[in-house]
DNA sequence: TAGACTATCTTTAGTTT
DNA sequence: TAAACTAAAGATAGTCT
């Protein structure tokens, strides 16, 4: 009945958790904490969210409001119609949109590391080794954050040429993101702010 | 420089916030922890996971690991080939295995709340009454939770019956949550276990 | 073994700069 | 206008049952 209380939170490590048992515990507490959090966020914010979960065994969780199946069609379909402002984002679907924010987010993220090089001055090749520390090559292409950065610059780079040649190319497989992604380092340009859209 | 310490946070009301610009701010502090939640459970966990989040003016953001569309792919796809123990759910997609996960787990919720009840000695017609509270007949079309699990009820039993009739209806549009689904309170029974799957 | 507990860590509401 | 700051609110890691 009485409590020793000896234990209490402890930061940890962000790896993935060795121990079946003790992971299948936190992604329990974690997917409460997270698909609560998300609910909270539409209420407030009155956004639509969806989440999709799953677990290391492969079993599928998830949240939507106002259901799931909604807001990934939205976000899979046509963005116009909506109250978008910007002529080029009205004929982007939802996917094309959020990956825009997301790469110009990045973008911006590098370029803020790259100011910072510079005030050392670093050039821009130096700016990467810095960034990428002390890994080796093969470190790269596990790494997502380096990885995503170069998967960034040539996206941006093909969607600026879609709308130079007039938005047209509505295919869209092409701009899928390809699982593999080959980086050659010793191509990569800094990063240019023409380049963000 | 030195900081009067007199703001700190406090606890809000979960209700749309009013001001736009509020909401804004709230909603970008909020879509940064979120995420970042999203990336440490799935670092965490070996979990994969994608987030679709629509702001109130229609802005699409999006987080994905290991990329927002093949998670979706994979959760509106086929979900046999992986490691699924069970035999039934092996044969549905993501999307329907997420569903009964969460209507599972409605399911319980209620039925444990039905449980509290009956210590009281009350029917599930008064259970019903409880869990609704002092709310109108029109306040239960835009309660979530009542909706939702007169949806549930439904549901388990149209999948209980797809699978009594050897899991032969495939064409998935019978499925669909309805955007409009009526509920007649009084036909509503207590829920039984033999309905869960 | 799944839930309760608690000390601590993390997020964020409101404020200041 | 956005960024930094502060402390309360909230989430959760480890423990115990």
């Amino acid at each position: 009945m009485a409590r020793l209380p000896r234990g209490g939170r402890r930061k940890i490590e962000l790896k993935l958790i060795e121990s079946e048992r003790e992971r299948a515990v936190t992604l329990s507490k974690r997917h409460g904490g997270l698909f609560k959090k998300a609910g909270e966020l539409a209420t407030l914010c009155g956004a639509q969210i969806a989440i999709i979960l799953f677990t290391v065994s492969g079993k599928p969780l998830s949240f939507g409001s106002p259901g799931v199946i909604n807001v990934v069609k939205k976000f899979l379909g046509s963005g116009h119609g909506d109250q978008q402002p910007d002529a080029i984002k009205a004929s982007m679907n939802g996917y094309r949109q959020a990956e825009l924010e997301e790469l110009n987010h990045e973008f911006d993220d590098f370029n803020e590391k790259s100011v910072i090089g510079k005030k050392h001055g670093q050039t821009l090749e130096e700016d990467l080794k810095v960034l990428l520390g002390g890994m080796t090559y093969e470190d790269y292409k596990s790494c997502m954050g380096i990885d995503k950065l170069m998967q960034m610059k040539c996206r941006l780079e093909e969607m600026k040429r879609e709308l130079e040649d007039g938005c047209e190319a509505e295919s869209g497989s092409s701009l899928l993101l390809k699982d593999e992604f080959e980086v050659d380092l010793s191509k990569v340009e800094g990063p240019k702010d023409y380049l963000k859209l």
